[in-house]
DNA sequence: AAAAGTTTCAAACATTTGTTTGATTCTTTT
DNA sequence: AAAAGAATCAAACAAATGTTTGAAACTTTT
């Protein structure tokens, strides 16, 4: 995956993708709709990205590729450590990252929280190629890290509960709708990201401990 | 919504649909492959459920149903009883009901992951009209339960952390496909259901203690 | 400035999809 | 048994979609 874009239509696709799809979802927005945003023509997506497909893991590995190396860096701190982590200090190296980039880019959030779901509603609930082998090296980190700070987990365990925190934080990522729909109204619609993201951690550190 | 199926062309329908729903997704099953499973015409699905839609929330209602009124159950007698119940018996209420309806139906397992998913995906997260109003009787009655055995939870933070369980038992509920690839291997193909559920009420315990 | 390459574009392509129609068969009611 | 209603079916409908094509415009290299 190339992440310098040397093209200025590419620039312009891909942003315009990333506003289109955060609002819509993938399936919503057709190649028409993007491409009307960007001001090119249809064909230009198929020419610079290969299909549509290829637009979204795009759109997706723009964000993905800065935070898993972000989370690379702070978690071989920990490893590469004398003293153990703890277990919070191990959630957050794996969450804040990703939350670090929300708060530049809003519509991350909810790019990531719609790939996410997409991969599960799909077929095979595969991660794309370009996307694999960095995240393989992040996940085997932060399952060490975490068998590091908390010895009682089995391997099998430490990757269970490495999928739990990811659940949680995928999850709080998207909108509050359900929430707000559930508690029919109780719930006010603005709780902010910040206070959010703290609930995520206490529960995954509390979760993790278990 | 009817939960009684009145017709035989009715019930073959909803079966084949959650068949190949379950394996496929539901994007990816057209009527016709439905239809032609359950071997009626194209027209019946229209006739019986007026969509596809209305034969997709027939099919997760067809679960949902039952697993409400267990679980609303359970929860009741936890907030009748005078000694305040703990943590493990409040997120067990929970989750307890939907984990002995996926070891009774394999199928539901994957229905209820990816119909999870598809509301994250679409444009706006709601549930449907028909299964809301129980939806949010039980989650009133999960906040309440979870702020009787953890006093210390405000209300908004009672609800995120219901979010929070159910995230994890929905993500847990999926096909391991993406831990396999994560772990490049070193997971075995085959974590018993059981097992892993024991390990989302820890997880979850865990996370609402906080 | 000619040649080679890259990029853009309008138009067509090729399917697929959920849905509707209107006639026909089957079932129930009167 | 006649009438009314419910269910089934083959066929057509309508519209949207991602993708490809082949020529034109533009940029870079020789």
């Amino acid at each position: 995956m190339k992440d310098v874009v040397v093209n200025e239509t590419q620039r312009r696709l891909l942003d315009s993708a990333e506003e289109l799809f955060a609002d819509r979802g993938f399936e919503a927005v057709s190649l028409r709709d993007i491409t009307q945003h960007a001001g090119t023509n249809v064909a230009s997506v198929n020419y610079h990205f290969a299909s549509k497909d290829g637009l979204i893991n795009a759109v997706v590995g723009r964000h993905a590729v800065p935070i898993q190396e972000a989370r690379l860096k702070l978690l071989q701190v920990l490893l590469e450590r004398e003293t153990s982590p703890s277990v919070q200090e191990v959630v957050e190296a794996f969450l804040r990252p990703l939350k670090e980039r929300i708060l530049e880019r809003e519509s991350c959030r909810r790019i990531f929280s719609r790939f996410l779901a997409r991969m599960m509603t799909e077929e095979a609930h595969r991660l794309p190629e370009e996307l694999l082998p960095q995240c393989q090296e992040a996940a085997e980190a932060i399952v060490r890290a975490m068998m590091k700070a908390a010895p009682h987990l089995s391997e099998w365990q430490a990757y269970y509960r490495m999928k739990f925190c990811f659940s949680v934080m995928a999850n709080a990522m998207e909108q509050d709708e359900m929430l707000i729909q559930l508690s029919g109204g109780r719930l006010d619609r603005e709780s902010d990201w910040e206070r959010i993201f703290t609930e995520v951690v206490n529960f995954c550190v509390g979760g993790v401990k278990g």
